[in-house]
DNA sequence: TTGCAATTCAAACAGTTGTATGAAACTATC
DNA sequence: GATAGTTTCATACAACTGTTTGAATTGCAA
């Protein structure tokens, strides 16, 4: 029943509008348009634009925490209930890392969609996004168990820099690529991963931070600007 | 000569708005209705609504790079042209974190406005970011000299691991302090600073990187969501 | 004061946006 | 094949957007 035609189109069509172009300049008519369906179908099917974004967003968000949790299940299983926190970590960047980098990356329409949602942060992305601190609990808990003695707030520091880390490896690859001149393998992911997951456990195993001096900090006003770059 | 006053008026008062409601929401009129200043007096004195937000990006981006430099500097002219690697660090993801942490955060219009930029990434902005490249190639510089023997890779990746902490850290504040449910805390900012410093220092000094087995990714095709949360 | 340029202003422009409407076309059930 | 429910369609709507215009006003120099 019901034609899913219509509807897995214009998903479709969405998806790889915005990986393309962003959420800033796609409007709902270049989507009808791309998919070849009418402009009403939209709001038909999907209630409003935000629930349209919402819903591309959040099949791809289940897609890979699934991805985590089975790594992180399979992990802890293998060590019998407590994963090291390698792995543990593997767990956390890997299926994002994989599903945003590596060579295949351009054929993915859904690695391109994501990339996007993590650069332009559009409102009903940002709601969807609040939520997945519950998920990221279950990796907090992982990690209290591979290291019992860790104070919890170098626990919540460390997946705070592992998810920096690749999520800022994804928003700025190509910058690192033209920075770095091509010296930086964008493309072998699994090196990254390792990169990434190697500085995160040397960030939960080096020792306490100790505490300073104070900052200085001075208001600048606004003065006027005459052509200068950055 | 030429009354500055409405300018200055348009630039605080956008830079006050685009800090409080993000740059998605705020329209020209919202501006000039909080500047008290005429719709045209906008293009008159800035020629498009993307040339003022360039401007006011432009000025704290160039703020915030004289600090850096600044830091190192003195970092440099302290180790007699060669500056330690934790303090060339320290002068890159300082003046950016203390501009935009802090417990007197809330105060500072300017630290929101970066806030924002950081986490919307509007066209003219990230026009403005790609020509931040310059800036850090003299950082790597700075860390060549602190560390000969290291591989180029190794310092980019060390240098946008530093970056990628300390912006994480912005963006995501309030989700890392709902995370850890106060736990961290986001408001001893030169904590923060070391904390990012001393893990950037352990990427950079640490070991080389194995290489392991290849991935495996599947194309997932949109199905229909049942009301399923994150 | 006169003259000229810089600035302000109200108003309109031209274009785009997401959404709503109501009739038409389709589909499956009896 | 009539009926009821779903889906498609062309079209209009209403609101909002950044920008422009040309006249009014202001400020300063001669």
């Amino acid at each position: 029943m019901s034609s899913d035609r219509t509807r897995s189109a214009i998903l479709a069509a969405a998806e790889r509008l915005y990986a393309d172009r962003g959420f800033g300049d796609v409007t709902l008519r270049d989507i009808v348009a791309e998919a070849n369906v009418n402009l009403a179908a939209v709001n038909y099917h999907f209630g409003s634009k935000d629930e349209l974004i919402a819903e591309l967003f959040v099949t791809r968000s289940l897609a890979t925490n699934r991805e985590r949790l089975n790594e992180l299940k399979a992990a802890e299983e293998k060590g019998g209930g407590r994963a090291p926190i390698d792995s543990i970590l593997h767990a956390l960047v890997g299926p994002t890392l994989r599903g945003c980098l590596g060579p295949d990356r351009e054929g993915s329409t859904a690695a391109r969609f994501m990339i996007r949602a993590s650069i332009e942060s559009v409102p009903p992305i940002r709601r969807i996004k609040n939520r997945e601190v519950d998920h990221l609990r279950k990796f907090i808990a992982a990690m209290r168990r591979a290291m019992p003695g860790r104070d919890d707030a170098d626990l919540y520091w460390g997946l705070h820099f592992a998810l920096a880390m690749s999520h800022h490896t994804i928003r700025e690859k190509e910058r690192l690529t033209k920075l770095s001149e091509g010296q930086c393998d964008l493309n072998d992911v699994d090196a990254i991963v390792d990169r990434v997951v190697s500085v995160s456990v040397m960030a939960l195993a080096g020792g306490e931070m100790p505490a300073k001096k104070a900052p200085a900090r001075s208001a600048v006003p606004h003065g006027r600007l005459t052509r200068q770059d950055l």
